[in-house]
DNA sequence: ACAATTTGACCGGA
DNA sequence: TCCGGTCAAATTGT
């Protein structure tokens, strides 16, 4: 209980940093010179960031402590490999052995898809695996957090080439990010015209996403999305579905703002900020999050 | 020397 | 048993 009002607390502080956010984004509209105030917006969402991903671990911590869970020390003992075992490309059986149970496959939660040209994020990812896929003409790439160790940062990126032609890369996220330094490391905000999207002088354009993104929750199988419908009404005003308040919570914050202000570029007629400011107005729709939070955590 | 990547084996859910 | 996720030794890069 006394966790759900400290998570309460947190998710209501990103919230307030959010509106700043906002506002400074506001303001930016009105000036030129916009050096300052993506600094300023910088270390904003470096907060924001903090502020949702402390929530969401806090949450995942008391109500399922072992989805993200690995063992502190899963490997067998290589001391006592032999000389013949230690040149011999096989493993002794007895570590092998020791390797059973130790680890956890994660359910399926706290994850998101989108599609994008690029697989840089501004996160500074380790490959830890490779694998080809069943009737898949591409190997999808495993990723973790490159602060792992440090930081603890339980975040797992998985990357496998689209089939389609592009060039894009169909991207899931798995956990979020807990470590505290994340866009020092290329999430920097600048407002310079992107190529694709040039009609919006207030794009950001160093997070990599692509106009074309269209991010989904995926919790179930049964939610089988089909990317290329995706991507062909990500840039249909009329199609385009609303931005779900889990999609906000699973998403990561430099996705949502994205697409928010993509939306923005393609000049929808339904304002998209919409959303973006419900959710900072309004404390039903924080507690309806909760909710979903808990329900999906459960 | 240390960090990052590659790659084959292991593991568990379906 | 199959398939995809993870591990960890070996290899490569800085």
């Amino acid at each position: 209980m006394e966790n759900n009002t400290r998570l309460i607390e947190t998710l209501i502080r990103g919230r307030d940093f959010t509106k700043q956010l906002q506002s400074l984004l506001q303001r930016k509209d009105n000036l030129d010179g916009s050096v300052s105030v993506s600094v300023l917006a910088e270390d904003l969402l470096m907060e924001i960031l903090g502020s949702f991903s402390g929530g969401i671990s806090m949450l995942s911590s008391t109500v399922s402590g072992e989805i993200y869970g690995f063992p502190a020390s899963p490997v067998g003992n290589l001391v006592d490999k032999s000389p013949e075992e230690a040149h011999s490309g096989k493993k002794p059986v007895s570590v092998v052995k020791e390797r059973r149970g130790c680890y956890k496959r994660r359910r399926t939660i706290d994850s998101y898809e989108k599609i994008s040209v690029t697989m840089e994020d501004g996160f500074a990812w380790r490959k830890y695996g490779q694998k080809e896929i069943h009737n898949s003409k591409f190997p999808r790439c495993y990723f973790r957090c490159t602060h792992k160790h440090g930081h603890g940062c339980k975040a797992l990126e998985q990357v496998q080439k689209m089939e389609d032609g592009s060039n894009n890369y169909h991207i899931t996220y798995l956990g979020h990010h807990t470590c505290p330094n994340l866009s020092h490391h290329g999430v920097v905000l600048d407002f310079e015209n992107h190529p694709n999207v040039s009609d919006s002088p207030s794009t950001i354009t160093n997070i990599h996403i692509d106009p074309s993104i269209k991010q989904e929750v995926v919790d179930s199988k049964d939610q089988s999305i089909d990317i290329s419908d995706n991507v062909s009404s990500a840039n249909d005003v009329n199609s385009s579905s609303p931005i779900s308040w889990n999609e906000v919570f699973m998403g990561d914050l430099g996705s949502l703002i994205m697409r928010v202000d993509n939306e923005d570029s393609c000049t929808t007629s339904t304002s998209s900020h919409g959303y973006l400011n419900d959710f900072l107005n309004n404390d039903d729709l924080l507690s309806e999050s909760l909710l979903f939070l808990d329900q999906s955590h459960g």
